[in-house]
RNA sequence: GGUCCGGUAGUUCAGUUGGUUAGAAUACCUGCCUGUCACGCAGGGGGUCGCGGGUUCGAGUCCCGUCCGGACCGCCA
């Protein structure tokens, strides 16, 4: 070994140890005659002093090292004369007798300090000097804590990790496939997963019973700071369930890692319909750590001549308590966030419930004292509070009032990265009617069972059949959802000729699955998390990005690797594929 | 496919109505300094203002295009 310790575990009671640290030079701080050196390793930084009068050759030494030098410097361990309660190490120094330069090290292009002056796109070009920075590290301790966390309570309650193939078939449905060509096939090409989702059923029929993997999963859409084209999964399969099975077990892994990780016991995990968070929240995926509920207007604000009102599918508002104050200028920015093409409402309309017990409107002309305080009534608003009234088209509204409710929650310091409000979101539409296509779509996938009351509707109304799936929602972060599956060939031939596919391109595509259906399929469901997110979440952040090592930007491209990138003539010849050139970009050779 | 924001010293940024030699902080280099820990002090070097075109007597600044980065909408079974 280099080393006989590391740079973060030296205190008093090693005064007077010979020691030899290897790590890099953080700092070194030189008075003149005297020099301190910050040495940092993943552990900690440790302080050596050179001194002049002791060693002037090492003092003279000590005084050439760059920041980000590697060195080992052996010596003893000494009290300082002048201690530094900030850091673990503070109380000792390291009097330094040999310096060993193991490798100099041109000047980083910028700080490997917790406040680093680097931007993004420079950290992530430098992302290996990115990761030296200990406020970067510690993500990646607490993602190995969850992942370790995770395999043992998997394994506690009898999971089996068992790992799936990474090569494996595109199919039409759902997200778009990264594709792999196959050399030793010409034209053909294989997929990465999506998710392994069709295996982890195969190991439900092989007999697994209780299946997980935390494994990466690929997709080719756009990418958001939540959003990866690569990505990790905590993903889960039992057989001979029912949902109320698997919500109770996966509450459990959640609660086990909130306790494990971030020491905090949550209580039972509420549910709620997916009818009532759209109606409430108007999103799937509620942020309920803040109340400000949705309330309906319809009724109290239709039918009184104001045209706006009366001529729209929906009238619905929010109360943000304590804003009555809000002034014009406020007022108008929370109208132009409304009004941005991403949200696209028409307007705002504001009623201030004033102290003394008055009404201030933007509708004023429309409403009566009386109107406005029917309205108030309905939101339980307070004099001082102030409500915010959206009206259109029924989804649309909702979905721009939500926007607006966590606009709002974020400006009033609701929504707190260390406060946790997790939720079963259940009861999903199982299918989506597509406008532009004039078909059904699955809303979560085309093997999810629909709920035993619904299934007669399966000719009928298919529209109104309700899903047996779930998600996990956090502070208004998907961070898990799954289902009960189909596991009969019948049902899933069914569900397949409803989403428009033929009986050939149901069987050319799943024939495996139904076939596997055949011989012998338990009832079976399960659960997949977003690593990621759940990483994201505990520690505190909105982008992912920070907790995966090497990530993506915003275009999908690796700025460190320069990826994706042109391969040569040669190997797309051997793999049969011909490209049309782009004449803008260089063709690697 | 679309919307918005940004690109100026190694780095993070400022740069007024279009007007002299483009600044600050930090990093870097040199010198001084014996208890620093954001050490201090003095000095120094460092710029294709992303790129291309246009308007103008004159463009970092205005216009058009383009590239790059970030956030979002669409998309994400």
């Amino acid at each position: 070994m280099l080393r006989t310790h590391n740079c973060g575990e030296l205190n008093l009671n090693d005064t007077g140890k010979q020691v030899t640290l290897c790590g890099w030079l953080q700092k070194s701080r030189d008075l003149g005659g005297m020099n301190f050196v910050d040495l940092r390793d993943r552990y900690g930084i440790t302080q050596l002093a050179f001194n002049m009068e002791t060693n002037a050759a090492l003092y003279e030494q000590a005084r050439e090292l760059g920041r980000e030098y590697v060195i080992q410097v052996k010596g003893t361990v000494a009290e300082r004369s002048n201690k530094n309660l900030k850091i673990p190490t503070g109380e000792i120094e390291i009097l330094v007798s040999e310096l060993n330069v193991l490798n100099p090290a041109k000047t980083p292009p910028f700080t490997i300090e917790e406040n680093t002056d680097g931007g993004e796109e420079l950290r992530m070009k430098y992302r290996y000097l990115d990761l030296r920075r200990q406020n970067v590290r510690k993500n990646f301790v607490l993602r190995h804590k969850l992942a370790i966390e995770t395999r043992k309570y998997m394994d506690s309650i009898d999971f089996l990790e068992v790992e799936t193939p990474v090569l494996i078939k595109s199919t039409p449905e759902g997200a778009r496939d990264f594709v792999v060509p196959s050399r030793v096939h010409a034209g053909e090409f294989y997929a990465l997963p999506q998710s392994p989702q069709t295996f982890k059923q195969l190991l439900m029929v092989s007999g697994f019973d209780k299946y997980y993997q935390i494994v990466k999963c690929f997709r080719d859409e756009d990418l958001r700071a939540d959003r990866q084209p690569e990505f990790t999964q905590i993903d889960c399969e039992m057989s001979f369930v029912e949902r109320e099975d698997i919500l109770n077990t996966f509450e459990g892994l959640v609660k086990h890692l909130f306790k494990t990780v971030k020491d905090v016991e949550l209580g039972e995990l509420p549910r709620m319909t997916y009818t009532d968070a759209m109606k409430d929240y108007g999103s799937d995926k509620p942020d309920t750590r803040f109340g400000m509920k949705f309330k309906e207007l319809n009724d109290l604000a239709q039918g009184k001549g104001f045209v706006v009102f009366d001529s729209v599918e929906l009238v619905v508002g929010v109360n943000a308590e304590g804003c009555a104050e809000y002034s014009r200028k406020q007022i108008d920015e929370l109208t132009d966030f409304v009004k941005r093409p991403q949200i696209g409402a028409k307007g705002l309309v504001y009623v201030k419930c004033n102290e003394d017990g008055s009404f201030k409107s933007s509708v004023d002309k429309f409403y009566s004292e009386e109107d406005l305080k029917a309205w108030a009534e309905k939101f339980d608003a307070k004099p001082g509070d102030l409500l915010l009234i959206l009206a259109g088209e029924t989804n649309h509204t909702r979905k721009a009032l939500n926007e607006l409710r966590l606009e709002m929650g974020t400006r009033l310091g609701l929504r707190n990265a260390n406060v946790f409000s997790p939720l079963w979101v259940v009861d999903f539409p199982l299918l989506e009617w597509d406008e532009d296509s004039q078909r059904y779509f699955a809303m979560h996938h085309p093997f999810t069972s629909p709920v035993k009351e619904d299934l007669h509707l399966l000719e009928t109304e298919p529209g109104k059949i309700r899903a047996n799936a779930y998600d996990m929602v956090v502070n208004g972060v998907e961070l898990g959802g799954g289902s009960i599956r189909i596991h009969n060939k019948e049902t899933q031939a069914k569900m397949f000729d409803i989403l428009g596919f033929s009986k050939e391109e149901a069987q050319e595509q799943f024939g495996f699955l139904m076939n596997a259906f055949e011989y012998g399929a338990p009832p079976h469901g399960g659960i997949a998390f977003g690593f990621d997110r759940l990483c994201a979440i505990f520690g505190g952040s909105d982008s992912i990005r920070d907790f995966i090592a090497f990530p993506k930007n915003n275009a999908g491209r690796d700025v460190m690797i320069d990826t994706p990138s042109m391969i040569s003539e040669e190997q797309l010849k051997e793999l049969s594929i011909q490209v049309e050139k782009d004449e803008k970009k260089p063709v690697n050779e």
